[in-house]
This record gives structure tokens, sequence and C-alpha cells, in this order.
DNA sequence: TAATTTTGAGTTACCGATAACATATATTGA
DNA sequence: TCAATATATGTTATCGGTAACTCAAAATTA
């Protein structure tokens, strides 16, 4: 590896004249400045980011952790995260959970132990805590995204889930559902908790209250038992609608249905939380609440970059942007069953 | 931030005590070794991934650089890549060229300066060579991902595109397609050409001749313009069925046959390469040659860890997976057309 | 018991860069 | 013309570790 020494040598300087060279700093006469650029060149010199880290105390490097890569909302969030960290002139290095606690300690220890800038942090849940106290005890700035933390006073983005769910739940009741199910991410989840409460409002709203049959709680990311699916096709007054709280889970449901000879729309209805990114636009299916994934991403890092930079007031901000309803071809009026 | 000093001042040591307790070399009294344990735990010590790189010359960090993450095909080879970097103890720094060589540049540049042990590299194109070449001239490992590029001799982990596409269109054929046309990627990607290789071979086994105003080149990741899609059914003699040359060229080509009040498969069939993720799973539509997009990252980042560590021999290697045809709902048969 | 080996540390130099300070010319001003 | 200032560059110490070498005390051997 070629060093600034092998170029201070072979231009006849010393090291300090290259490293002013190459930072602009300090004043090198324009002779010198050309020749030790004609060096660099020559021998293909590339800095050492190492180095250069630990004397400035800086890396340069951001960290995106995420709890699942292969859900589209994360991977478009991911693409918003990166924009804006590149647009400032930052790398990222990400890093997927995979709702994964232990996995996620790991990565914050190689986190730390990397010595990067900033965290944009999706957290897995509630015991995430004290993986961001981690964080916290070591001074590393950090957002919180998608997932509010109980005990974490932080910068965090935030979907608006309980008026989502609230919206999904009334498009049901407009269509005439009545019976409808919550198949749930974790409760130590924020916005699995938050979905429960919307879902649970709108009922109230409606004059229902909640039959606890109707409620399954899962993890966010698979739907691999599906046993407590047959439970609830199995009651004896079974649900005619599905209420997924995110997109791998209306997956893993309509599969399952599928599995069983259920149609979706026909034999039940099926609506969630999340889009599916580019792959959701060509055969436009399911009835979904879409968060705006990419600004997550975006506005997380900005807040980040914010603070890192000492740009950023004292105290906590908290984003929540609103979901969109959009009504596809996955939920149908029960008054008109196709069977 | 806490460092060995501060771990050997507190346990009245050196800093090379403390630094052996660490990594368990040297001998070390039992009563030291504890005592510096119990010092590290107390002040939660971390030790310094930049320091200990810049003097072992080792990151055990590795780079992937994929064209499109928002293209489930590569998040889903980003998780294979990441499940085998991790099982091997590497730590993975994502990178996004967006099909764009100048991005591509910018992150060798990056990837150079931050010293990886070693590189995945999915390439943009033929012109990525002199990104590649930069890489070899600093000697960084690397492993070529999906598109060969001429001039370049590596490990490089292929699809077996000049199958997979012969698939598709025998399949068409099948179905009673004769004027078949191919909306491709750019002629500067390798699997472009070996996709429209197989086109035409397709063509020729079935006494049929390329008809030049049937094939489009287009950039593998956006289909904003679709004009070329206009002058392809303004044609005399229009395609009954378009073979995309990727899923996302799939994607435009249905939203804009769609705008143009077309149905697939009633008016139009289409197929694809590489499938859609677990999105694809929902509401399965169209026919693909889906790749084993997993095993690329996960076979490439064995290929590169087995480099890196010296178990590979000098002579490059080669993998081609093959895909598979899966057929749905996106094609059916001319004699029997709904309209 | 003296010589030798083993054990458990410590010292020094270095990885590649930069901050802070030092210094030799060149230039300017009185 | 000589001190004062500006300009261009060099020296030294340091960031946080680790490799290589050194060394005193304890344990072993003859």
């Amino acid at each position: 590896m070629i060093t600034i020494y092998d170029i201070a040598e072979k231009a006849g300087v010393s090291a300090m004249t290259v490293s002013r060279v190459i930072n602009n700093t300090g004043r090198i006469s324009e002779e010198t400045r050309k020749r030790v650029r004609k060096v660099m060149e020559e021998l293909h010199y590339i800095p050492n980011a190492l180095a250069r880290s630990l004397v400035s105390q800086k890396t340069n490097l951001l960290s995106l952790l995420i709890t699942d890569i292969t859900n589209p909302f994360y991977t478009t969030l991911a693409r918003g995260a990166e924009d804006a960290a590149k647009k400032a002139g930052y790398r990222l290095l990400f890093a997927n959970s995979d709702e994964d606690y232990v996995k996620e300690k790991d990565y914050v220890d190689m986190i730390l132990s990397t010595r990067v800038d900033g965290v944009l942090f999706a957290p897995a849940g509630d015991r995430s805590l004290e993986n961001l106290q981690q964080l916290q005890k070591h001074q590393i700035p950090f957002v919180v995204l998608d997932r509010e933390i109980p005990g974490i006073d932080a910068d965090v983005v935030l979907g608006d889930s309980k008026e989502g769910a609230r919206n999904l739940v009334e498009h049901l009741f407009a269509l005439g559902h009545q019976r409808i199910a919550l198949v749930n991410g974790s409760l130590d989840v924020s916005t699995a908790r938050l979905r429960y409460t919307g879902y649970s409002e709108a009922l109230r709203l409606n004059s229902l209250t909640v039959d606890d049959s109707l409620v399954i709680h899962l993890g966010f990311r698979d739907f691999h038992d599906d046993s407590a699916l047959d439970e609830l096709l199995a009651l004896e007054d079974p649900p005619t609608a599905i209420f997924a709280a995110n997109n791998m889970l209306a997956l893993g449901v309509i599969q399952s249905l599928r599995k069983r000879g259920l149609q979706v729309p026909g034999d039940i209805s099926v609506v969630c939380f999340d889009d599916f990114g580019p792959a959701g636009a060509i055969n436009p299916f399911l009835t979904v609440a879409a968060q705006p994934a990419y600004q997550f991403g975006q506005l997380g890092m900005q807040l980040l970059i914010d603070r890192i930079e000492g740009n950023a007031s004292n105290e906590s901000r908290r984003i929540m942007l609103p979901s969109e309803l959009i009504i596809r071809s996955s939920t149908q009026s029960i008054s008109t069953p196709v069977s």
C-alpha cells in the first residue's frame, strides 16, 4: 500500500507537505503542490481512511440497522437513507437484525467497535432498550425509526399506526364486515400495540367490542406457524376479513388461506399495513395503508446528520408520517359474496 | 472513549498486558487476567477497530456493491451475502450503484480508502472494467456477480442467461406466439447480450429470424421513457408477446401496457427474467425465469472469503447457476384470446 | 546450590495520517 | 540596511492498538 511517506520520499518533501496538499490546508507553493500531485497520481495513491479516522476521531461512516432486508418497506427506506447520507458525504454501513434481539446486539457491538459517527436504528422491539442504551452509554448519536421504544428519549421518525389501522378497519366496516380478525406483530413492538389500539378504537366507534378470539399475536417477520389461523377459521362465527399488521404477515396469511382453498377476497377480505415496493405495482392486489418508506429513511437520516453535525437542539424531535389508504382488490363487500 | 491505556492504568498494569488479555495471547497470570477483565467491564471498554485494523492491515470489512437496491433479486442476493459474511466473522458494507458508472466509481474510491478486505461486485456493465481494474491495481480481492466483464479475469457467479431466455421464448412458442418482442437491457451488459442470444437462438430453432423492429434496448433499471413501446405497438404486425430482460423492465412494460388500455395476458403476454421476492408470492402473476438470488449472494461470498483467506487456487472460478421457468398467469395461448 | 528454563510481565517502535509547534528563507517596511 | 513579517516547509507527538524484543522473578534441573 502506498502511503504519504512513499509520496513524500519520491517528491522530495516531508510527509506533512503531502498531507497539506491532500487536504488543501496550510501554505504550499504552486510548484511543490504540482510535483506532489503528480507523484500521487503516478503511484495511484489513495488516503487510508483508517489512519485518518484514528486521528480525526471521525469515520464519516453511518450505520443503518433494519429488521428485515427482504421487506420492501425497509429496502425503500434504505434507499432514502442512502441517498441522504451520500448527499451529505457519509458512507453507510448496513445491518440486518432479522427481528432478532441477539443479532441486533451483535450489530451494536460491531457498530461501537467500528466507531461509526451515528446510527439510524429500526429496533426489533421494546427489548431493544438495552441495545439503544448501549449506544447512549458510548455517546453514539442515533435516530430511532418506525418503532418507539419506551425508556428511550431520542429523535424518532414514526408512522401513524393508530390512524392507519383505523382507516383500514373503517374501510372494512364500510364494506359491511363486522367480524374482523387482527393478525398482529408481537406486543413488545410499539407499532403492534398502536395498530391494535387503532383496530379496537375503530370497533368501538362502530359500537363493537374486541373479541379476543379474533386477535393473534405473532412476529412481524414470519408466519411459519399458521396453526393460529386454523383456530380463527374454526371459530363458530369466523372472521369475514383479516387485518394483517404488516405486509409480510399479509403475505403469510394469504398464502395460508389459499393453501386451505380459500379465495381472497372471494371468501375472505385481507388488508394490511405497508405496501410492496415496485413489485406491488405490477398486480395491484392488496388493499394497504401505505407508509412513505423512502421518507422514513430520508428524514431519519437528515435528523441524524443534523445531530452529528451539531445542527440540532438538545431536545429530541419526533416526526410522525401519515399513511395512505390504497384500496385495491383484496377486499370486497360482504353483501356481494362471490363464494 | 475508553482505551487500553485507561484500563491499564486503573488495573495497574501496562497497556500490552491489557492487549494480551483482550486477545488471549501471551502468558498472563489468572489473577491479573481477572483484574483486567473486571476493569474492562467497569469502564465498558470496547476495542477500537480502527486502531486494530491499522496495525493488523485487516479490517474484517467486506463490501457488497449492487446495482439496484429496490430490485428484489439484489436484496435477496444481499441477504445471502450477508448471512455468509456473518458466518465467517466479517462485517458488510453495502453500496448501491443505481446502474450508474459514476456512482459506481465513487463507491470504488470509498471502498479503497476504507481498506475493505474484499468486494462482492455486481457491475453496472462492461464499462465497469476500469472500476474493477482499479480494484486489481490495489490488489483488493473481489468476486464478480451476475454480469461478466470482458477483460476481467476473476471469480464470477453467473446465471445461465442464454438458457433462461431460450426457455422463456420456447414457452411462448408453445403457446402459439410468433411475434415476440424483446425489451432488453443495455447491450453493454453481458446478461443483456446473452438474453438476446438466447432469444434469437430460440427463434432460429423454430425457423424464424430476428425482426429488429421487435427488439428494444433500454437500461435495466428504468422504463421511464415508454415511447419505444408505442413504436412496437404501432407496427403493422405488432407483437403478441413481450419478453422483458428483467423484472424491473417487466414492471414498466406492464404498467405502460395498462396505461394504453391493454390487458396482460388478454391482449398481450409478458414474461421476464428474475422473480419478485416475497412480494411475488402473494399474487402469482408473472411467468418468469427465476434465478436463485440467495445463492448468488451466498456462493459469491464464499468464493470471496476463500480467496481472502488463501483457500482458493490461483485460477479463477466460474459458477453458473440455472434459472427456473415458473409459468404463471401473465401468458396465455394465442389461439384462445380473451380480448 | 548454581545454572537454566519458564513465567509474567514491561518497553519500544510502528501502522498512516494530522495537529501543533518550530524554523529557514523571502519579502516588506522604516 | 536591518528588524519585522510573511511564506513555505520540516519536526515531533499523538490517535489506539499490537508485534517484537527485553527482563526480572519464580520454578526447574543438574
